[in-house]
RNA sequence: GGGUGGAUUCCCGAGUGGCCAAAGGGGACAGACUGUAAAUCUGUUGGCAUAGCCUUCGGAGGUUCGAAUCCUCCUCCACCCA
């Protein structure tokens, strides 16, 4: 039923960075092989925003990957930890979520995370199940099993003590909450982002002390974002969401810098290792290397077609600078003219473009803005709507300009 | 409980009576260059049909011809000592 132990292995460790430890792993999956006993892989989400990323997505494809392999993955769904924050990487205190914004948030991960696994053969269990029903005395027996000195070991809290940011007392119980869900749920294996290494050995620890065999911790790398700098993330809108479009996927994949380009290509594709190497050869120009990499993204959530159709859009859009397949269309009421004209401006409000009149002023001023590809340059212009006029702004936006029958 | 420091525009952060719609940086946006790259360079970044006017510097009052800046009270935050 299982793959021998070292094929096993070899699909397991690509793209991971710390497994703590290889050994115990080993020891774990030749058990499996021999019991013919599938390993319990735990993975838990905190349904702090609504979307998953191709980032975050990344130990949830790892995660996958166990499942394929025929172990049971169980997914948890962080619905009580996300009301405390996890402070793992972050540099100042996460705010505390209302329990109903969780679980509409966790309702959409949960959709989402069926793109990527099997739900049928998941364990899927929310923590609340479990913390609710704690008392103060349960925690406090939980807090003390850790000292102070340790939870400062952690990288980030270190830091954040030394230049005076402050550190919250319940963010010193988010990784203890995360531990206890290992002993519940008995995992054998935790997957998380290397931010998690911590919270994952805390885990070990309280398994062992509860007498279970402690859980092999395994990280994969945090991805930047298409910014090519910081870690992706919602907030910093530098972000591939996992139920974007194709178009808007593939766009975004070939505005990462070139030098991510090895990275993504490891972590959000399913191409192989030799393909990949092809593909970063120097015989291969970097455009078509970028181009192969985004189609490959967009296959992963979308299909084939898809990935084919959104090259040729992004072709014609910024290649031949043509018009994209489908441009939204927006309506003018005959309110906004006068004498049968609008002004640029307030167009440009209008089709959603600019928040204010002063901002789509810029643009015009800027020479950001045309319509029917002539350039405009004057923001006091008055424009005669006429059929089909399509108005650009910027590089990737387009309106369809339209009178609103009455 | 005692002490100290702080709250400024999207973020960080300068500004301690007029030269302040407020330095500098980051981010974002637009343009140039490109491979829609990245890097770089240029410009913009409170609102208003914009040579002008209006609203902003935690909140409420006050002093002054004039307040982000001075005074009073309030709210919130951090650090240190106990």
């Amino acid at each position: 039923m299982f793959k021998d132990v070292d094929e096993q292995l070899e699909i397991i460790l690509r793209g991971t960075v710390d497994i703590v430890t290889k050994e115990e792993l080993t020891k774990k999956l030749s058990r499996s092989v021999k019991e013919n006993k599938p390993l319990r892989i735990k993975l838990g989400l905190d349904p702090t925003a609504p979307d998953i990323h191709i980032g975050n997505a990344i130990p949830i494809h790892k995660l996958r990957t166990f499942q394929s392999l025929g172990h049971t993955a169980i997914l948890i769904i962080g619905d009580h930890t996300a009301t405390v924050g996890d402070p793992s990487g972050a540099n100042k205190t996460r705010p505390m979520l209302s329990h109903d914004k969780v679980m509409e948030n966790a309702r959409t991960y949960l959709s989402q995370a069926g793109k990527i696994l099997d739900l049928n053969k998941t364990e899927v269990v929310y923590n609340s199940k479990w913390f609710e029903k704690m008392t103060f005395n349960d925690v406090i027996k939980l807090t003390a099993q850790m000292t102070v000195a340790r939870m400062m070991e952690r990288d980030d809290f270190t830091k954040r003590y030394n230049a005076g940011i402050p550190i919250s007392v319940n963010e010193f119980i988010y990784p203890l909450m995360q531990g206890y869900d290992s002993i519940i749920v008995k995992s054998d294996v935790e997957l998380g982002g290397t931010d998690q290494l911590f919270n994952l050995l805390v885990g070990r620890d309280l398994q062992r002390d509860a007498g279970m065999e402690p859980q092999v911790a395994l990280t994969t790398p945090l991805l930047e974002g298409t910014d090519g700098n910081k870690k992706m993330s919602k907030s910093l809108g530098n972000y591939i969401g996992v139920t974007e479009t194709s178009g808007e996927m593939f766009g975004k994949a070939m505005s990462i810098p070139d030098n991510l380009m090895p990275k993504y290509f490891e972590l959000t594709t399913e191409l192989s290792i030799s393909e990949i190497n092809q593909l970063l050869d120097v015989h291969t120009h970097p455009r078509a290397a970028k181009v192969a990499l985004a189609k490959a993204i967009v296959r992963r959530y979308h299909t084939d077609r898809d990935a084919d159709a959104a090259a040729a859009e992004f072709d014609r859009i910024f290649k031949e600078h043509a018009l994209p397949d489908s441009i939204p269309d927006v309506q003018i009421s005959s309110g906004e003219l006068t004498d049968g004209k609008v002004w640029i401006t307030r167009l440009i409000v209008l089709c959603g473009f600019a928040n204010t009149n002063s901002e789509a002023r810029r643009l015009v001023q800027q020479g950001g803005v045309s319509i029917n590809n002539d350039a405009m340059s004057d923001p006091s212009l008055n424009i005669e709507i006429k059929p089909d006029m399509i108005l650009k702004v910027g590089k990737r936006r387009f309106a369809r300009i339209a009178l609103k029958n009455q």
